[in-house]
DNA sequence: TCTGGGGTCCTAGGACCC
DNA sequence: TCTGGGGTCCTAGGACCC
């Protein structure tokens, strides 16, 4: 979806029509703390963009408005609301697509392979192989046009749900369609907002090389920052490391990154995902030491987490995090795991008590430094009875 | 400039077991 | 006196994503 919380905010207030937008922490004048969630493409024009720090994005709307630009808008996250829109947009997907794997509130993957009949897709599987072992099938005009006859199908197929999103809840998305999630995930970077990117199997490569290796999917500021140190830029440059040694450098994402590169991703389309771990966690409007403001935090953040895991139908947790961010921003956490499964209230508050008590004086805390967050998490879940799971 | 909140995955060392 | 190899689990931290 297109700049999702701010399109939202703009189809809800018509009188913003023209204005900048800015979901995210109250700037508060410029002394606010936290940042954007989503810009519109308007507050974009001035700077502003996702995870910026909310006082930088309120002063360079003040500049923009200075120059003559249009006022901004800063409105706080209806996280709530915006799930209920995400859902219907889903229920939208899911009534011509039966393959789809949601990955975050905006985001979702389908599975077009549908579109190809039995012949189609006997060939497309033939050229698929071909890939991997280049030779003369590549260059047939027979598989290229069965190809070509795929896509198509897929393309109106996007178009009518695209369509239908506009029609229905009047938001944009801008969708990438391609042979592997990979592909897909990347161009749907390009065209937006409101675009259709195709890449089409036999110029994956073409797609791919001229782009800038931070714009492949798990590449992050880090490790695109040690691959210009090696003089590596685009994908092409990438492509051109040898297996070995990407593994050297980066381990298991290496030999990951090495078919990346190559736009090899056989990755498949999941529609069952189940959450791993759930927290919480706050930043405080100033920096703390105050016992009693810390734990009566720490307390309602375990019940929160609690609430939510029951919400979600979870029978039980093992193991519990907390985590501490100082003022200086030097963050640490401290976990237990438990001898067995719970989803007791007072044992998660005992837990979480005795992780996070040793920060309030010198056992964690030597220097005594001000807290500026606190978390609370547990991972290790546990879904459903044992019993069940012998009847399954 | 001053850095949210909710997640996933990976690494590395130590304990422990066979 | 000088201490292998392989596996799993726990803990802490870091990179990354939306």
């Amino acid at each position: 979806m297109d700049a999702f919380f701010a399109a939202i905010e703009e189809r809800n207030n018509p009188q913003f029509a023209g204005l900048g937008i800015v979901v995210g922490a109250d700037p508060k004048n410029g002394i606010g703390r936290g940042v954007v969630s989503t810009a519109n493409y308007q507050a974009r024009k001035y700077g502003i963009h996702s995870a910026m720090p909310i006082s930088q994005a309120f002063r360079l709307a003040q500049a923009a408005l200075k120059r003559g630009n249009p006022e901004t808008i800063f409105l706080p996250v209806n996280g709530a609301y915006y799930s209920r829109v995400s859902q219907k947009i889903m229920e939208i997907i899911q009534r011509y697509v039966p393959l789809v794997e949601q990955t975050s509130i905006d985001e979702a993957y389908l599975d077009l392979t549908f579109c190809a009949d039995e012949r189609e897709k006997h060939n497309v599987i033939l050229v698929s192989e071909e890939r991997a072992h280049p030779g003369s099938l590549w260059d047939s005009g027979q598989a290229r046009m069965t190809i070509t006859a795929d896509y198509n199908k897929a393309i109106d197929l996007i178009n009518k749900i695209k369509a239908e999103i506009a029609s229905q809840e009047k938001l944009t998305a801008t969708v990438g369609l391609g042979s592997s999630k990979l592909i897909a995930k990347m161009a749907s970077a390009k065209n937006k907002p409101d675009g259709l990117t195709v890449v089409i199997p036999a110029e994956v490569e073409k797609f791919l090389d001229p782009l800038p290796i931070g714009d492949i999917p798990g590449i992050g500021p880090k490790t695109e920052e040690f691959f210009h140190q090696k003089k590596i830029f685009k994908v092409a440059d990438l492509k051109k490391i040898s297996r070995e040694q990407l593994i050297s450098w980066l381990g298991k994402w290496g030999a990951d990154l090495y078919q990346k590169a190559k736009g090899i991703d056989d990755s498949a389309v999941e529609t069952e995902r189940e959450a791993k771990s759930i927290s919480e966690q706050e930043t405080f409007e100033e920096d703390t030491l105050s016992g009693s403001f810390l734990i009566e935090k720490l307390n309602k953040m375990v019940e929160r987490v609690l609430e939510r895991m029951r919400n979600e139908d979870i029978k039980g947790f093992k193991t519990v995090t907390v985590t501490v961010r100082f003022f200086d921003f030097q963050t640490i956490s401290r976990s237990h795991t438990l001898g067995e499964f719970t989803d007791k209230l007072s044992i998660l508050k005992m837990e979480a008590l005795k992780l996070f008590l040793p920060f309030l004086d010198r056992r964690e805390n030597p220097k005594l430094k001000p807290i500026r967050l606190i978390g609370v998490g547990v991972e290790n879940l546990k879904r459903i009875e044992e019993e069940s799971i012998q009847k399954r």
